[in-house]
DNA sequence: TAGTTCTGTCATTGC
DNA sequence: TCGCAATGACAGAAC
């Protein structure tokens, strides 16, 4: 029992090692490619009110729309949630790494049999329709053959000890990434098949071995079934693992991990808390078992309860931490397994070992933004919250302009007259601004703690437009704050008119059938066409070059604009980071001054020694102060007579010496 | 009321 | 030569 334990607190240290690396080593490339799938499902299931913000789809993948990259509001919100996503989309490939090894000991050889005996991702119906365990089910929940494919990657979690994940993990953590082999890729091409079922235990295995070669491997396909080893192996594998690959590690988590004493090996007894942990956990990442999931109307609300639930349980960190702490996998599960009253040590540990790598990143400022949204997922119904989610993305899309939330059809009819210009010809983005005023006041009213509509999204979105706006508006971006919206036309129109630029009111009067945005943004030959063709007098000519020219400069200048902001912050961030390398420098500088000066009295003390223990012509002792040695470049150590500086206090004292030695 | 910030515009330069 | 992007400078509005 003392060795069992033994190896189960050990083992439990190497796998919190393992998360604290997730935490820490997380490649977005490789997540943005090689799981962008379970990303998005994630992200825009209704399962996790809180995930399914889709701003982190915004950039790049939506109809030809983008936001600019260069909005520093939106570089931060996106990149903060896009980390916050990523570490959140951690949970459900490499949990189930951490739960097979949870599970080594729980499943009995009758599950074997439920599994098959070749497929080490079969198994065990019964755990995959419980769920327990099973964090794919969530987010193929929406999938017509869900079922089906939970209860085959589930198994691949909660096997017996020989098919366990973490078997699968040892072995290809040490063993396989090296030994990849064209007969694998062959192999591949057939699983590839299958590998909705079999992907996620590897998945697991992969980022784990990405992890601890630093090499991104996500690309890579479900490996073959490996063979089984016994327990034993398995956490001397891992025990040795972690000797030769996780040197590395960072002190910090180490040190948490010397906290872990009993409370781990008492947590690591009852596996069925375990298992409920990994189920109940499984609805925060998208991940679901059916057992706990199955029943999508309780979905929504028991994320938002696990959400507010892990807040409360880890009442030492701060609102911040906890709530983004239950955006991510481990945190949730150390959530969870702290809610086993018997697993709160080990969860703390996590918990604090995660955030403190996360910290360690630089995404302090998840916090802040979290804190905020889940200030308003908590005050809300849970159905309310699945609009919101996508309204989160709204509040952004409304001052951008994109199609990406559900609210944009709301949006695009109310203010179609920007939304058809998908360009963000956004020099003229205060009409942009203006659209939670006139479109969306719903859900701008909901959104009021946040408010990213108003002042956060600026959307200066530069980039080239591919165009069409409506006639009207180019509204000053004041214009929003000053004049509520009236639901009476005439109302509407003083203020249209009210708020339209000179540029617009210019061509209006002259009769110009275009608008400033169609002016500005049609390309140079239409709009030689334009001024050619449609018989315009030398007046409304110059004024629609001069729309064109103010229009075309006004961008420019929002981007220039930009580009010296950003330029300010990269210097900025540069000074810091050159600043904290001086001190780094001076620090290690001084520290190599007083080495030296450790080392210069151990030489000292040591030429004293030897001179004491040598002898001159006449049997004397020589004396420290005259002699010295001095090592040659051979090797050999030789007696020197101690060169007198040249200081002026001792000319004389030269001087006399010279004329002893003339004497002698 | 002065200072700051934001935005649009003009003039200029270089490609 | 023209179109355009980039940018400095200025002015006006809003806070």
């Amino acid at each position: 029992m003392q060795i069992a334990k033994k190896y189960l607190t050990e083992g439990l240290i190497q796998l919190t090692i393992l998360l604290s690396l997730i935490g820490v080593r997380v490649d977005i490339d490789s997540y943005l490619s090689g799981y962008y799938t379970p990303l998005i499902e994630i992200n825009l299931g209704p399962s996790s009110a809180y995930t399914q913000t889709p701003f982190h789809n915004l950039r790049d993948t939506l109809d030809g729309y983008s936001v600019h990259p260069k909005c520093p509001e939106l570089d931060y919100f996106f990149a903060s949630r896009r980390l916050l996503d990523e570490v959140r989309t951690l949970g459900s490939p490499r949990f189930p790494t951490q739960l097979s090894a949870w599970l080594v000991h729980q499943v009995s050889a009758t599950d074997k049999a439920d599994c098959g005996p070749s497929n080490t991702n079969n198994t065990d119906t019964s755990s995959g329709s419980d769920g327990p365990g099973d964090q794919a089910g969530d987010d193929r929940e929406h999938l017509p053959d869900s079922g089906h494919e939970v209860c085959q990657t589930t198994p691949g979690l909660g096997q017996g000890p020989c098919n366990s994940g973490a078997c699968e993990f040892l072995q290809e953590a040490s063993v396989c990434d090296v030994t990849w082999s064209s007969e694998e890729d062959a192999k591949i091409k057939e699983e590839e098949e299958t590998a909705p079922l079999t992907q996620l235990a590897h998945s697991s295995t992969l980022e784990h071995e990405s992890l601890l070669e630093g090499i991104n491997v996500f690309s890579d396909p479900p490996r073959h079934h490996l063979p089984t080893i016994d327990i034993d192996q398995h956490w001397s594998n891992l025990l040795s693992l972690s000797v030769t690959d996780l040197d590395d590690l960072d002190s910090l988590v180490t040190e948490r991990l010397s906290d872990l004493d009993t409370d781990i090996t008492s947590a690591i007894s009852q596996d069925v808390s375990l298992h409920d942990a990994m189920v109940t956990s499984a609805g925060v990442f998208g991940v679901a078992s059916d057992r706990a999931e199955s029943r999508p109307g309780t979905q929504q609300q028991r994320a938002l309860f696990r959400l507010e639930s892990t807040g409360s349980t880890h009442s030492d960190a701060s609102p911040g931490m906890a709530v983004g702490l239950a955006a991510l996998p481990f945190a949730s599960e150390c959530n969870l397994t702290g809610n086993v009253s018997q697993h709160s040590t080990l969860g703390g540990c996590l918990d604090e070992a995660v955030f403190d790598q996360i910290n360690q990143l630089g995404l302090e400022g998840l916090d802040t933004i979290d804190i905020q949204l889940m200030g308003c997922l908590e005050s809300m119904d849970p159905q309310v919250l699945e609009d919101l989610d996508s309204d989160s993305g709204l509040s952004l899309e409304s001052s951008s302009g994109g199609p990406v939330s559900p609210g944009s059809s709301e949006m695009s009819s109310s203010s179609s007259s920007y939304c058809e210009d998908e360009c963000g010809a956004t020099g003229y983005s205060s009409e942009v601004d203006s659209l939670p005023a006139k479109g969306i006041m719903d859900y701008t009213t909901t959104w009021s703690p946040i408010d990213l509509s108003e002042s956060v999204w600026h959307d200066h979105t530069y980039s080239s437009p591919t165009f069409f706006s409506p006639p009207s508006v180019t509204l000053p971006h004041k214009g929003i704050k000053e004049e509520p919206l009236s639901d009476d036309e005439d109302d509407g129109q003083r203020f249209e008119e009210r708020e339209m630029s000179r540029d617009e009111l210019r061509a209006r009067a002259m009769c110009i059938p275009f608008s400033v945005l169609q002016i500005v943004n049609m390309p140079v030959e239409e709009f030689l066409e334009v001024l050619d063709g449609h018989g315009f007098s030398s007046e409304q000519v110059t004024l629609l070059r001069d729309i064109r020219r103010r229009g075309k400069n006004k961008l420019a200048a929002q981007n220039c604009r930009k580009r010296k902001l950003d330029a300010i912050t990269g210097l900025q961030e540069e000074v810091e980071r050159l600043q904290a390398q001086r001190d780094r420098l001076l620090r290690e500088k001084q520290l190599t001054a007083k080495t030296m000066g450790a080392v210069g009295q151990q030489i000292k003390q040591l030429t004293r020694d030897v001179l004491a223990r040598l002898r001159d012509d006449l049997g004397q002792p020589l004396n420290p102060e005259r002699f010295t040695l001095q090592c040659g470049a051979n090797g050999r150590v030789v007696v020197q007579p101690v060169r007198q500086p040249a200081v002026s206090t001792s000319t004389g004292n030269k001087t006399d010496k010279r004329k002893k030695e003339k004497k002698q």
